[in-house]
Parts: structure tokens; sequence; C-alpha cells
DNA sequence: TAAATAGTGTCTGTAAGACAGTATCGA
DNA sequence: TCGATACTGTCTTACAGACACTATTTA
């Protein structure tokens, strides 16, 4: 390992992105339609190579959000969940590439503009799930990211994150019943968002267009951490075989 | 971005190990100590470059478990959980380093022989908290190693990895006891381990030399997941303001 | 009025924490 | 026998899930 004349090998960094929003109640993911080789005319994660020496890894993530998703860093969540560094994971060369997870509010219209161009909003269920092709090994860093958004909705507050300023517990409902691909029972999710300390905080503006009762409208509360969790059901727990 | 005379720099690509076991009931670290610049003579994790171009991060991982710590990366936990990128965190040019989480059972001997010389088992407790001087930014991998540590604790039955083939109730809770710095009712816990289903699984074997009654024999059972969880105590739930 | 959505209350089972009590060993 | 450790049981409170009910709007 000490060898003289060995030196370890020149690697190339990428970040990737899976960027989350809710759209029509149904969970999408921003993907680009690649232009060229390799996976030339497949689907990617949003990314790209780290841009210069002096440049971290969040901030290139930053970066690739502002350039290929035309959304603003800043106001996003924004989380590192994995690196993937198989081989042969990109057949041009040796290429580590770190994975972070972007959570949007909804965005009235698909990405448009700039560099942002091949980019557009797709529902996870139908990228994530076998039949369209993705580049690289991005469906393993989709699955992931997506596990990690799932977890966190229990016990953090990163629901609020997909929901515009202010949004009523029904709309939150509907952010946790489209990552979880499960329905929710509303009374008890009342209950439970009301039970957990500084989830939401009343909001007093004017009610909005709707059929039947107008509901309260609430604003992200001051806790990131929930307490009670907002627990997921049960999807089989499984086990396996020592 | 797309420049064409632009090109992604080129990068070092490291791993680095978060050893962890149970010591004479204390949760200790295995530590290195630089013989090399940088930060020649103070701690470092042990970790390494990827050796060559077909190397992926979890065969690296596993080369420097066995060359560093002398250890048998088979039977151990293996897991990664971040990646480090800052441009400054090395002064000899830009490394990314991933970072690997493993769980070994208490040895009793301290690391010896082969590459793995200068490395020794630390009190974690000693070694995270402040005073000792830490090499790259180790000290923020090993309190992220510890979290990930102490919160699969709770939902997975990764506790038995610090244990030999067979043991005790009351060695598994010093498990718990050592990762979480808590104590925890004797009582309780019991119970709460026979609850988990598939946890853990009676061991028929002769019991063990001891002063008061002998602790019935167990093995890690068939789950992975802990339904329910072992919960961890409260150590002040945080909040912060928006 | 009805239809629709919002919000409240109540009941039941399960799990957590506190802690009393019994069992089985060595000395 | 006593001291020590192992193990079992019981009580109270908190939370999860199921679901009946009331409230407030539009049509």
């Amino acid at each position: 390992m000490d060898d003289e004349s060995w030196s370890p090998p020149q690697v190339l960094v990428a970040v990737d992105l899976v960027i989350l929003t809710l759209r029509a109640g149904v969970l999408q993911v921003l993907m680009v339609e690649r232009g060229i080789e390799p996976y030339r005319g497949a689907l990617a994660l949003p990314g790209g190579f780290l841009y210069d020496e002096r440049e971290d890894l969040l901030g290139a993530a930053r970066r690739e959000l502002r350039e290929e998703a035309d959304l603003e860093p800043e106001r996003l969540h924004l989380e590192q969940f994995g690196a993937y560094g198989a081989p042969d994971r990109d057949p041009r060369g040796r290429v580590v590439s770190v994975a972070y997870l972007a959570i949007a509010p909804g965005l009235p219209e698909p990405v448009a503009g700039g560099d942002a161009a091949g980019a557009s909003w797709r529902p996870v269920q139908e990228v994530a799930s076998g039949r369209s092709c993705l580049a690289f090994d991005h469906r393993q860093v989709l699955t992931d990211g997506l596990e990690l958004a799932r977890s966190k909705l229990e016990r953090s507050s990163l629901a609020t994150t997909f929901c515009g300023e202010t949004f009523t517990i029904a709309e939150l409902q509907r952010v946790y019943e489209a990552v979880w691909e499960t329905s929710l029972d509303p009374r008890n999710f009342y209950r439970k968002v009301q039970g957990a300390s500084g989830f939401v905080v009343p909001a007093e503006s004017e009610p909005r267009p709707t059929k039947g009762r107008p509901a309260r409208l609430f604003r992200a509360g001051p806790s990131t951490v929930l307490y009670p969790a907002i627990t997921r059901p049960d999807t089989a727990e499984q086990e396996d075989g020592a």
C-alpha cells in the first residue's frame, strides 16, 4: 500500500440531484433527457461534474439546481444522501457521484428557460418503477433518495417544504399520501399534526376558493424535529433470514 | 458549463472508516496515529485512497478494514454514511472522502500486527469530545458516524454485531447503554428485546462463570428490522427557530 | 335544503416507563 | 443464610388507528 511508485487514481467527481415536488397531487421528480452519449436519449437525474478545484460538493449541488432546474437553492431543502462509485457506472471513465435530495414546493410551470431546456417533471412512480430507461445507476440513486424522503417525513418537518408559504392541513396530508403512496385518515392526521408541537402554526389570511367549508391556513412552525412523529403505516414489515 | 475548453477537475477519492467496538463496557473507536504530514502525530480515522481504477468504494473500505485494522470484512457490518469534499479538507490537494461505519464485536487484544501497527482502540468519548487533535475533518466524520450508529440501534438489529456469537440480554443492554451513553431499566429492556420478534433467539449452551444467577444465552435472530423498535430515551428534544 | 369539505370527540389496543416481586446461582 | 444477578408481573400514561359526530361553507 505504501509502495513508493504507487499513486492513487485520479477520479472525476459529480453530483446528482433527486429533486422532488408535488404537482396535481402526484409526486414528481425532475429528469433531464440526455443529449449526448453515453445514454443519449435516456432519462437522467440532473447533475454534473464539480466545476473546479475550489467548488465544494454542496456548492456544486446548488449550482446544478440553478443551472439544470432553474430553481433557487436558497429556498430549498438540500441534503446529501449517498455516494455512488462502482467502477463501471460511467462508460467514459471513473466517476464517483455524490447524490443530493432536494424538495421544491409545487411549481405551476414545467421548468423552462436557460440551461434547463431538457428538464421536465415526471411522475416518480412512472420513472422509478421498471419501464423507462434511466442512465447510469440513476434508478438506484432515485430509489435511495426516495426512501430518504419517505423516512424523513416521519420525524422531520420536511413535508412543509413541499407546500407553499401557507397551506391547509389537507394539503399537507396530500403531501404525505403522495410521498408514501398511501391514504391516511384525515381525522387522525389532523390530530397528529396539531399534536406535534411547533410543526405548523396558524396563519391568518384570506380563505381559499373551495367547495365546502374553507380550511384554516397554516405555515411551517419552528420545529424541524417532529415529536410525536407522524408514523408511516406498515408497508409489510420486512424480515430476512440470517 | 458546456464550454468547449472546460474540463472537470481530477480529484483523489478516499474512504474513511469509523470502526466501533465495545471493550470493557466502553464504546471505542479505532484510530491511527499519522506518521506523515499533513497532521503528523495527530489521530486519524483509518482509511486511504482508492487503490486503482477498478476498485469500488465498498471494496476499498473492505481493503482498508483488513489492512489498517486487521479485521475480517466479511464478518462485520459495513455501511456507507456520507461523503466529505470541502475543497480545503486536505492540504495536499482536492480529496473527496467517502465514509463508512463498521461495527466489530469486542476484541480482547488491541489491534496488532501487519499494517495495523499504528492503530489502537480509543474511547469514543475521549476522541470525539473536544480535547484530542484529529486530522482533517475527522471529528465531523466521527460525529456523523456515531449518530448513524446510535439511530440504527433503535430500529435495526445492529446491536448484536457488537456481541460475540452468543450473548446475554444484559450484555446486549450494555451495548445500548454504551452507544447511547445512557442507562436503561433492565426489566423494561428485557421485555422489549423479547417483544421484538426475531431480534434474538435462545442459544442453548453452557452458562457462564458469574456471581449471581447465570443468564440465558441468545444469538442474533433472523430479523434485521426491529418491531417494535427499541426506543432511545429523550436526549433533550431539539427545536430550532425558523 | 343537500353536498362537500373542515374540524372534534371517543373508544380500544399497544407500547413505554416506573417499579415490586420472585427465581437461581455462588459463597 | 445472604448477596448478587436474572427474570416476571403490574400499573399508569401516551399514542395509534378506527370511526361517529358537529360545523361551515357553496349550490
